[in-house]
RNA sequence: GGAGGAGUACCCAAGUCCGGCUGAAGGGGUCGGUCUCGAAAACCGAUAGGGGCUUCACGGCCCGCGGGGGUUCGAAUCCCCCCUCCUCCGCCA
């Protein structure tokens, strides 16, 4: 959500920022003449009740000294209707300006790239060597079946399209994939564990920025107005929802792991085969609240703490700053980590880092203090990918393979898997 | 799911039966001071949260007692719905 003095002040000026991007913003065109309306309407209704209270007070003057208060009554009796009916426009143009306001995206930084596509995003640096293979290269999906350590087809007949069963050795690295980037971002990068519920309800969906333009991207509980979360952002972001945080808690940094749920809606015929897009997914995720003047600062140290993951696991990345067709709704500013991904002999989305600045702390109203006296201000928030799970499995599945059929396991894995250097196909 | 109880400011907590000088007593806390070598204690004083409208500003006004409706000239107080927490029962990993 943007900050409504700032569409007061400089409409055309936010106007031309958004209009780089590649959403329709046709809804910011009412923002002028509502706005108007609404002090409009606020001016007159409390002018009447000001007016209500000093009278209210006379009447219990009177009536204590046993006057007849009838005729004043009667008129506040009127003054009282009115008061109700102009309220009621009032609630119903507020609500407009609420709504319009939820769906206006976040405005782009004066350096993001402008673009309408994944092609104009900008390369910022890349890590490591591609793997040069002497034999003929498989896909994770063919390797994992030959492995036997995932099983798509039963997942198909269980559940649907799109879902995964992980057995054996493919069940152990995920999760020693798991515990490996937990431990790293709680112990090496000084964030603090979380474990989320993954069903939240829609003001923490609203608060966030799923809701209300997205909603046919998530699950959604039938019997309660709950949706199975697609990133462990939403709930950890919204912890402090309507919150006051103190400074010195700043900067507030969470890792969390979860399992994410999404509908892929519009994405049909796309990546359909293998780990790279499931219903559902385990991601690590990084959420970190930070002090205005620190949030750019903060997303270099962020998207470094996700670079390490891939480091350490020694996968071929490349750093993307996104341009501004390919923000997201919310993201001011955001950078994509991209793995090698021999099978797509492309590199491939694993991690996304974004600095929201305020956007998702004005909807979800999250604030600091800088001191007792001073006023509260809106915290930014941002969050990465640290990593996706899934994602990070297919990568080192097909890096690590080796001429055997086996995959080679990467060294800061091992002591999470017993030991063991290599998944070789059973005997 | 059933039966009770409760939600008041940073925390605890009065007020709710009997609607109006209660934006809300009293503690605690916080800040400043006295005392002290220093601290604690004690005492004195100050402060009461958040949002909106308006104003160049000082300020003024409005909202606000879990949330939302309603009754009333007027609601923390009365009525209805919802949410959360606690206790007991049932069910259950």
């Amino acid at each position: 959500m943007l900050d409504m003095k700032l569409l007061r002040s400089d409409l055309e000026g936010v106007k031309e920022k958004l209009g780089r991007r590649s959403e329709d913003i046709s809804a910011l065109d009412q923002f002028a003449e509502k706005d108007e309306r609404r002090r409009e309407l606020i001016q007159q209704t409390e002018e009447l009740k000001s007016r209500r209270n000093t009278v209210s007070q006379e009447i219990s003057q009177m009536k204590k000294e046993k006057k007849n208060a009838d005729d004043i009554i009667a008129e506040m009796k009127k003054v009282s209707a009115e008061i109700k009916q102009l309220d009621e426009e009032l609630r119903t143009v507020e609500e407009e300006l609420e709504h319009l306001l939820l769906t206006i995206p976040n405005i782009p930084q004066d350096d993001v790239p402008v673009g309408e596509t994944e092609d104009d995003n900008e390369e910022i640096r890349s890590w490591g060597q591609k793997p040069a293979f002497a034999f003929e290269q498989k896909p994770h999906w063919d390797l994992v079946r030959e492995l036997d350590i995932a099983d798509f087809d039963r997942a198909s007949k269980v559940t649907g399209s799109r879902f995964v069963f992980y057995k054996g050795l493919g069940a152990r690295l995920e999760r020693a994939l798991i515990n490996y980037m937990m431990d790293t971002h709680e112990e090496e990068h000084g964030y603090e564990e979380i474990l989320p519920p993954y069903m939240v309800n829609r003001d923490s969906m609203t608060g966030t920025g799923q809701l209300p333009k997205f909603e046919e991207d998530a699950f959604q509980i039938q019997e309660e107005d709950y949706f199975l979360i697609p990133t462990a952002e939403v709930p950890v972001t919204n912890m402090h929802r309507d919150e006051i945080l103190h400074v010195e808690e700043l900067p507030k940094a969470y890792t969390a792991f979860s399992a994410c749920f999404r509908s892929e809606a519009g994405s049909a015929g796309r990546d359909t085969r293998g780990l790279i897009r499931q219903h559902q997914f385990n991601k690590v995720e990084l959420v970190r609240f930070v002090r205005p003047e620190e949030s750019n600062k903060e997303l270099e140290l962020l998207t470094g703490h996700a670079e390490k993951i891939l480091q350490d696991l020694g996968l071929p990345y490349r750093v993307m700053k996104m341009c501004t067709g390919d923000l997201g709704f919310t993201a001011a500013k955001k950078y994509d980590l991209e793995v090698w991904l021999p099978s797509y002999e492309a590199y491939k989305e694993i991690s996304s880092c974004s600095n929201f600045e305020s956007f998702q702390a004005r909807r979800a109203d999250i604030r600091f203090k800088r001191d007792t006296k001073s006023k509260t201000e809106f915290v930014h928030t941002l969050n990465g990918s640290g990593l996706a799970v899934g994602r990070t499995v297919a990568a080192i599945i097909e890096n690590y393979q080796q001429e055997d059929g086996t995959i080679e396991i990467p060294e800061v894995l091992r002591p999470y898997m017993r030991g063991r250097t290599h998944i070789k196909p059973k005997q």
